[in-house]
DNA sequence: TGAGAATCTGACCAAACGGTCAAATGGGAG
DNA sequence: CTCCCATTTGACCGTTTGGTCAGATTCTCA
């Protein structure tokens, strides 16, 4: 599926430095939206020269995706089955909105994808993705079991921490229309959601 | 800002159908992404016949968004003051979550235009929308002082019903991929998100 | 240093795109 | 029926887009 390895000291940099430029991109104009032409200018490269390392468009984009959606899991995966239940998921809640404040590009790489019908990642949110929450939800389902947080269906709990985490980036636009120009939305929005899923968790 | 309306029965019909195929495209591809062919051939009439009705593709995709905009705040608005506090909210998620799910393309068409950076709506976000929110939020803010809901920020919160109800619209092909094929999402979401709410709103 | 491979570019191409226009067709009021 | 205006269309245009290619330049290593 992936390309070989770049093997040369100027292919490591250039490969980089597109994926990078394409990056911009590609999350601000989504896949259709993007062109060549912005993708070379942002990185310097000419149009030809992107095409020498990249054989099209899309095969840019793959390689933003799949490289990307280890990265965006990684959180998840450290959910800690043997720690405290309530620390553990409002930990992953921050960690999650952290990276939604870190990495608001790939955050909405994604959102663009995904909004589309996700055409091009369709069978790694159904392989890989899936598996992993299953397997954490699992997790979460027994803690709901046995009394130590609040009895809530795993799965959309999962994608309810998803949902207001991401927002923050892939709405950023709209969050900070509303929230007026003095106020820090990612800090405000921390304090919220820890107090919020800490209160809507914690056995009674 | 808006055309004179349609006067004739014609017109009327066909800057209808023409609206409603737009819906569909723009919905699935963006406004970069759709095509006045597409769309010519979604609603059944040619090119140019498209561009006497409109003068451009993006009057379409304009007339579509603020035509929506005041669809999509009625269920805000309808959050009563004087009802009862969790009651309102949660009764606010339930119908934000029916309309995720019975207009999951006029969601879309949103979410689209917004993680790209709302440049056809910035302006009606910043005024009839924050607005609207704001006022909302003074009243949800004064449950909280009064002891009446769980203290959490109102601006905060409605972002949440917001991302949590939009998501099974915006996201639906990564919510039905990893739920699988035999579930139905939105009744799912509807019984976890009541829920949810509920305890995290309830006073202690 | 020199040869061969790797890297880079200007010029170019075919298709797709948003939009125009003159002319043809259709509907409806008198 | 007739005339006029609304409606519809095929043909066309200039631009943008993803992608190609032959050749120039640079890098690497024996």
């Amino acid at each position: 599926m992936t390309e070989p390895a770049p093997k040369t000291r100027i292919q490591k940099k250039n490969t980089g430095v597109i994926l990078e430029a394409a990056l911009d991109v590609f999350s601000q104009h989504g896949f259709r939206g993007a062109t060549l032409d912005q993708i070379a200018q942002a990185s310097g490269l000419s149009k030809p020269n992107l095409l020498y390392y990249f054989p099209s468009k899309e095969a840019i984009h793959i390689s933003l995706l799949s490289g990307l959606m280890d990265t965006w899991l990684d959180p998840l995966r450290r959910l800690d089955p043997g720690g405290d239940p309530v620390d553990e998921i409002v930990g992953y809640v921050r960690l999650k909105l952290r990276m939604a404040r870190d990495y608001p590009r790939e955050s909405r790489l994604f959102a663009n994808e995904i909004v589309q019908g996700a055409p091009r990642i369709l069978d790694q949110i159904e392989g890989p993705l899936k598996a992993l929450v299953d397997e954490k939800a699992a997790v979460i389902g027994g803690w709901a079991e046995a009394g130590r947080i609040a009895p809530h269906d795993p799965h959309h709990l999962i994608f309810s921490i998803w949902a207001t985490t991401q927002h923050y980036a892939d709405f950023d636009v709209q969050v900070r229309g509303i929230l007026g120009g003095g106020a820090d939305p990612f800090s405000e929005a921390e304090a919220f959601l820890t107090g919020f899923y800490r209160r809507a968790l914690e056995p009674r």
